[in-house]
DNA sequence: GGTAGCTTGTGAATGATTTCACAAGCCCCT
DNA sequence: AGGGGCTTGTGAAATCATTCACAAGCTACC
């Protein structure tokens, strides 16, 4: 199969919460057109998402609503459920950990660990925070795939060395540090002073559009 | 000037971060290469990159690191200070109403909202929470120029609409919808589970490297 | 069964971004 | 003062992503 680029990934992510709408509101069918609309893209673009994985429609009809879910989910590797385990228990590690929409996409959080005894043994949303100590043990124990860090930039890198040891295949920064991985890891980060920053670079530069 | 890629800004905020780290460590001059190793990128990117807004370092010397902090700190619009609504006082608002990385960086975060009568007049690091019926008012007289929406999917919309109306320029959105925004303002949208679930595609096709 | 009216799937064309490669320029040393 | 050794800035080339445009194919209806 030829590379498939992220945005490509990030379309289609997209695409199943618009299906997923419209199957509760009870369409049966829908064409690239409509949800190209709704993701604010081209009918062209979300037929050329598609093409990289197969052959989805029926020329004439447009796509099954349940069966593209179904196919996209496959594509997105959301038939099967994953584990994760959180790292840093404070604001940010906490608000993730009670998030409901993970759990609703097969994301289930098996474990949430923080260096800090005062906030071990808390309990957010029916898991008990855990020592970081017994990190390496519960990933060869409960063998989650993904690790989601909230931990304070310098505390990072140190921890993600720890947990691609174990066993850690997949990596979500929230901390606010570059982060080197072994390959084979994946490892995706999301910063929020990042984001207000390109914001504020829009808000500086009016007469063009980075958005 | 010439249309700027979004790829370029957000690499920009990510040098400016490690020049700090630079700075703060006592180093007055950086080559494109050395900051290029850093950020995960090539030397050549890190020159074309600055190219588009000037001409910032010298040959055969490289950039001045204090230098170089202050342009692109006015490049990305960060030489003033930038206000910031937080709509939705849930786990994630509460959290980012917390977090210093925004102060650190100009973003004074000047009210938090929230429609729900028990979290109004909680005070989140100095802030107090206030209903989400003093919006309007508050936007005019305090005139943010940015909000940050952490509100369930169905409310995101509504209160989007008031907030531009109001005279909001850019909106980051937290909320699992796909927002419309008037012309002439920015949006852009962080969405926990997508970032979930280009990992697990990650995971699922190892032969490729959507990272 | 044939035609009209859609919609898909996909090569080709366009547009955007990254990488290459090298002239120009600066500093240091002799 | 001139040469050597770096490093920048930048057109040109290469790569990557999106858009175009149209043949192929399906349904419905007469």
């Amino acid at each position: 199969m030829k590379h498939i680029a992220e945005s490509t990934v990030r379309r289609l992510s997209l695409y199943l919460r618009f299906l997923e709408e419209f199957e509760a509101q009870g369409q049966t069918t829908i064409s690239s057109g409509e949800l190209a609309l709704s993701g604010g893209t081209t009918s062209a673009q979300v037929r050329k998402d598609l093409s990289f994985f197969g052959s989805f429609g029926k020329r004439g009809l447009g796509y099954g609503v349940r069966d593209l879910i179904g196919s996209i989910r496959q594509i997105l590797g959301l038939h099967r459920s994953w584990s994760v385990v959180i790292i840093g228990a404070g604001k940010i590690g906490a608000a993730l950990a009670q998030y409901r929409g993970f759990t609703q996409r097969g994301f289930n959080v098996v474990g949430v660990y923080d260096k800090d005894p005062v906030r071990v043994g808390a309990t957010l949303d029916g898991v008990t925070v855990r020592p970081d100590s017994e990190l390496e043990r519960d990933i060869q124990r409960l063998k989650p795939q993904i690790a989601v860090l909230c931990v304070p930039g310098e505390a990072a890198q140190p921890l993600v060395d720890r947990v691609t040891k174990a066993g850690i295949r997949a990596v979500l920064n929230f901390a606010p540090a570059q982060l080197h991985v072994p390959k084979g890891v994946t490892l995706r980060a999301v910063n929020m002073a990042t984001e207000l920053e390109i914001l504020a670079f829009g808000l500086s530069h009016p007469e063009e559009r980075a958005s």
